[in-house]
RNA sequence: GGGCGGAUAGCUCAGCGGUAGAGCGUCGCCCUUACACGGCGAGCGUCACAGGUUCGAUCCCUGUUCCGCCCA
């Protein structure tokens, strides 16, 4: 195999896998396997869509418990299909007849319906390809499409066996009818939307009197099919109407006056309310209550008919506009005003519902509903998150009849005959309900079902019922539904009544909904604002005129391939997220760059696994050196996460564990620490090392395989060790073991860690740069810490970058030290000139006050008497631990923070000169005050010195003030080499009084400083950026000055490294 | 009107009885031989508000406000 690319490239590694696993037959589910079944059905899209991110995230969630499942172990089937998507798949092919002028009824049905079949084979294949593209592990071999025999057959049964059980039937019912598409269409199907009306006022008069009764209604137009005006019974302004009749304006029809309490609030409008019973839900149920007569005005397309009198013809708008103004003519508009309201809208075509007094079939549900609910409520079938309980509960519970019927030609035509007349059936006649067609002259219903109906069934229709399949018996019920919670009622809830009844069993143990898939702005993604996401663009990248109008402003330059391990990760991560995820591009990029950071550390160990093999030897067998037994100790503890995240749905949960470990741990600290041995030359280290990284990849590859699927294959297939399989999709997941969890190791780790964060710390706050080697002195009292950093200094040296590491009980505290001041230690960095004081007496404060603060707060409760008499023992003693060892630690830092006092200090500072040393306030003021001309004055003092000392030899201290002198020339070399010239010449004494004089000088340098702090905060951005520029300008003056003599000198010495 | 969510760092979100975390962004330094798609460091929060329970509340209870969704 060739070497690893350089950088990652998502699209290189990604194309080469899936036609390797698919053909390897990895996904195929077997029959007559004894592993045991787990299996999830795919929720079908539509056939001749392409899809979203709701998918992408649906087939991410799906295939991280799959490939998770099937490499524990157990006999997946993951069962992919499309749906017909009738009213969906329909409106688009008549969208395309339209563009060549051809109309769906002037083709006729059977014409039409071949030409979707043909529009579904032709981009009936996309949505299986792009699931390819993601990395979705489904079973091809299995797939269905809801128009299939197979699952047709299912649906005539069902259709016929309800039927048989009286559960179907057919009736004349109020339903909403869709006048753009002409058909009806499901209570779920139609949006209430919040719309700005008005409420029109109309004076009818009552018959035998000069009363008139004003009623108020949003819909002017529909009192041409009123058959009442209702009061309240109780309403002392109209009760002694009841009985009466009225006069309806316009037509003239007497209607009668009712009393109805439940139709009627008095408080509402005018008191008085028309009744409309063919158009209006409520006004059906009152009309059914009274018996009212029932009059449709609208035909079809929501045109007024001839009940309509002179109105017939009208559309309803238009009707509401004339009807509006004839009353207005007649004087019969009372009033006009400003109402909100909330209008019945279809969710497919978009245009205002019209309730429809129309002949449909229906299924009666409330059984089933109960049956359902019984199973979710008993635990045999559970949600995740289970606060979709209630809400599936209260669906279930107030569950009306499902009108099943559409006037659709694209679908599964209804299986009931009717007898022929004259060539047409006759509609009127009771049909036969009948699997096929009945012998004689018989015309079958027109009427296709809801879409929903076959995807009620898929739990089981896919598996080959109503046959008894070996798949049925193996994988039903299936173990998962994972899908988007807007369809909990739509296809969980009629999956679960469908299921029960006809299987005896629930058809899923768990229900795993997720949330919906936002834009970055929360918005949702829809065609119309240009916000949607291909899927595709995010994997292979677009160009700029490819994306969504909405996002062709912000990404000028079109979008970079971000690779499917990358968006699944994203995916997977934003799953725990409430009901909705908003989906950056940022976060993706910021995956992707994670996806690097793992070729990186792939790289690494693959470069330097010359002749390496891993073999079968387990890491456990090998003389494993602390950092290994501590990197396994954190992958296991990783392994235990990811697996028991991954039980408890956790997806994003185990997709940051394996994140935290693979960056903040393994290629932080172990890769870190792995660098020593394997540039090393102790063989037997280095070999161990290799193996130990190799066992890491190994597992955080396989940890990581079900979220990135296409990296973690390509990475394992390099790995210098014997493969147990010859894919990761059917290598084992990583579990647990116990014999890597070490405690020792993490906790022997700690004080590492510790002091190597320490001195960063120092090393950030003073800003040395990492060139710039340090001395540590490392002071504790337990000499289990000595012991670990002397017996693992070769850790800390260079993670932390110090030239040397002393260690030793609290003793002497270095003189002009910064420290980092520890529970167990004291870490000391006694560089000065390097360190900024200034910059470690902020630092030091600030942790004073924070154990301070915390000092308070924990001793303030242990004063309380109840505190420590009820809390458990366990946290009180914990608190008064921490007691001491706060204040322990805060007299160590005031202790510090003392012999950092300024007047102490700055006998030793360097003068302003350099960008390494400055504090904060200096350098705000130099950035607007010329430099002031002692700056020489260190640089000269070094030179005098050296002069001396080349008569009589260079004290340590000497070489200490040469390396300041030095360093602030940017002579890093030369200032290493003077700090380990003195480190060796240590031990006399460096009593600093003979520097009185520079620290006179210093003193007057500093003071003025502190006063222009305030000034120079105000303008601190200009300030910091002319820093920049002029501070490498007066550093550069005296090290070219100082260059000349000390250069040469210090050729002649050679230069000592630390200790090691 | 009923129900369900949510309100935590600048942004997006974890946490859910012992005074808070991540990613992204910000700031400073650094091209240290896996990685600038990077390293090191820093800053950042009256955990919406008001009560209550508790020794102790961001976490539990009640109410309020605001935001979102679902059902009428």
């Amino acid at each position: 195999m060739s070497e690893l690319s350089p950088g990652y490239l998502p699209t290189e590694v990604e194309k080469r896998w899936y036609p390797f696993w698919n053909e390897k037959g990895y996904f195929k589910a077997q029959t007559d396997s004894t592993k045991p079944a787990y299996s999830i059905v795919l929720p079908p899209p539509n056939v001749t869509g392409s899809l979203h991110l709701g998918h992408a995230l649906t087939a991410t969630v799906q295939d991280i418990l799959c490939r998770w499942k099937r490499m524990s172990g157990f006999n997946v089937l993951w069962l992919p299909g499309t749906d017909h998507a009738g009213i969906a798949t329909q409106m688009v092919v008549e969208r395309e007849l339209e563009k060549e002028g051809k109309k769906r009824r002037e083709m006729g049905r059977e014409a039409f319906v071949k030409r979707v079949w043909e529009w579904k084979e032709q981009y009936g294949r996309r949505i299986g390809e792009q699931h390819q593209v993601l990395g979705a592990s489904l079973d091809w071999s299995r797939e269905r499409f809801t128009l299939d025999p197979g699952v047709s057959k299912a649906v005539v049964e069902v259709f016929v066996r309800l039927h048989e059980e009286g559960l179907i039937y057919r009736a004349q019912r109020l339903i909403n009818w869709d006048p753009k598409l002409q058909t009806a269409v499901s209570d779920l199907e139609v949006e209430n939307e919040e719309r700005s009306g008005t409420l029109w006022h109309i004076a009818y008069a009552v018959k035998g009197s000069d009363e008139k009764l004003v009623v108020a209604t949003t819909r002017p137009e529909t009192m041409l099919g009123d058959t009442a005006v209702a009061v309240h019974p109780d309403d002392p302004r109209f009760k002694h109407l009841i009985g009466k009749k009225a006069v309806l304006p316009l037509l003239g029809r007497e209607i009668d006056i009712i009393g109805d309490a439940e139709l009627v609030s008095m408080e509402f409008g005018t008191g008085a309310v028309k009744v409309t019973p063919a158009h209006d839900f409520n006004d059906y149920a009152t009309g059914q209550r009274h018996q009212l007569p029932m009059i449709s005005i609208f035909d079809e397309r929501g045109h007024v008919n001839a009940e309509g009198g002179k109105y017939a013809g009208l559309e309803r708008f238009v009707a509401r506009k004339k009807v509006v103004e004839d009353l207005t003519a007649e004087g019969l508009l009372v009033k006009e005003e400003p109402h909100k309201l909330s209008i019945p809208m279809s969710q497919r075509s978009g245009v205002p519902v019209e309730p429809r007094l129309s002949r449909q079939w229906f299924m009666k549900v409330d059984g089933m509903a109960a049956d359902a609910l019984a199973a979710v409520e008993s635990g045999r079938t559970r949600f995740v998150p289970e606060s979709w309980t209630s809400t599936f509960r209260h669906w279930m519970t107030n569950i009306q009849p499902w009108c099943i019927s559409r006037q659709l030609w694209w679908g599964h035509q209804i299986p009931a005959w009717y007898p022929a007349k004259d060539g047409k059936p006759d509609f009127e006649a009771t049909p036969i309900v009948s699997r096929s067609k009945p012998d004689g002259d018989w015309l079958q219903d027109p009427d296709v079902l809801d879409t929903w109906f076959s995807s009620g069934l898929w739990a089981f229709s896919t598996l080959g019922w109503p046959e008894q399949t070996e798949d049925l018996k193996m994988f039903y019920p299936t173990s998962v539904m994972e899908t988007g919670h807007d369809i909990i009622f739509f296809w969980v809830a009629r999956m679960m009544m469908l299921g029960i009844h006809f299987m005896k069993d629930v058809p899923f143990r768990t229900v795993f909904l997720h949330a919906m898939v936002r834009d970055e702005n929360g918005q949702k993604m829809s065609k119309t604002k240009g916000n949607v996401i291909d899927p595709l663009h995010v994997v292979r990248g677009a160009k700029v005129d490819e994306l969504g109008a909405m996002y062709q402003k912000k990404y000028k330059e079109g979008l970079p391939a971000y690779g499917a391990d990358a968006l699944r990760f994203t995916l997977a991560q934003l799953t725990q997220q409430g009901r909705e995820i908003r989906l950056a591009f940022a976060r993706i990029e910021g995956n992707k760059n994670f996806c690097n950071k793992l070729w990186q550390a792939a790289r690494f160990a693959l470069l330097r696994m010359e002749g390496f093999d891993a073999g079968t030897t387990s890491v456990k067998d090998r003389p494993l050196s602390l950092a290994d037994r501590w990197i396994l100790s954190r992958l296991n503890r990783t392994v235990a996460q990811v697996q028991k995240a991954l039980t408890d749905f956790q997806v994003s949960e185990a997709a940051n564990a394996i994140y935290q470990f693979l960056w903040r741990e393994f290629c932080d600290w172990y890769i870190e620490l792995a660098k020593g041995p394997i540039y090393g030359t102790d063989e037997q280290a280095k070999e161990t090392t290799r193996a130990v990284l190799v066992f890491c990849l190994d597992q955080v590859l396989r940890l990581l395989h079900p979220f990135m699927p296409f990296i973690s294959e390509e990475l394992w297939q390099r790995l210098p060790m014997t493969r147990p399989t010859e894919s990761i999709c059917i290598a084992d997941y990583p579990v647990a073991d116990r014999g890597l969890d070490d405690p020792a190791a993490e906790a022997e780790m700690k004080p590492l860690i510790e002091v190597i964060e320490g001195i960063r710390a120092i090393r950030g706050e003073s800003v040395i740069p990492t060139s710039v080697k340090l001395k540590a002195e490392v002071q504790s009292r337990h000499s289990q810490v000595r012991s670990t950093l002397e017996k693992w200094r070769s850790y800390v040296m260079p993670l932390a970058g110090l030239s040397s590491l002393e260690v030793g009980p609290p003793g002497k505290k270095p003189a002009q030290s910064a420290a980092d001041i520890r529970a167990d230690m004291d870490v000391y960095v006694p560089l000065a000139g390097v360190v900024n004081l200034d910059a470690e007496r902020d630092r030091l404060k600030k942790e004073i006050a924070r154990v301070q603060g915390e000092l308070a707060a924990v001793t303030k409760k242990l004063e309380n008497p109840n505190f420590v008499q009820n809390a458990p023992a366990e946290v009180v003693e914990k608190d008064k631990a921490r007691v001491g060892e706060l204040g322990d630690r805060q007299a160590r830092l005031e202790e510090n923070l003392e012999r950092l006092d300024p007047d102490a200090e700055v006998r030793i500072a360097p003068p302003a000169a350099g960008p390494v040393d400055l504090g904060k306030e200096l350098k705000e003021e130099l950035a607007e005050v010329p430099p002031p001309p002692e700056v020489d004055t260190q640089v000269t003092d070094a030179l005098e010195k050296l002069r001396e000392g080349t008569k009589e030899g260079l004290s340590s201290q000497d070489h200490r003030d040469l390396g300041v002198a030095y360093m602030n020339m940017g002579l890093v070399d030369d200032a290493v080499r003077e700090f380990s010239a003195a480190k060796d010449g240590e031990g006399e004494d460096k009593a600093p009084a003979k520097k009185k004089g520079v620290a006179a000088a210093k003193a007057k340098a500093k003071k003025p400083a502190a006063k222009v702090k305030k000034p120079a905060a105000k303008t601190k951005k200009p300030a910091a950026k002319a820093k920049k520029k002029a501070a490498p300008a007066k550093a550069k003056k005296p090290a070219a000055k100082a260059k000349k003599k000390p250069a040469p000198k210090a050729k002649k010495k050679p230069v000592k490294k630390g200790r090691r």
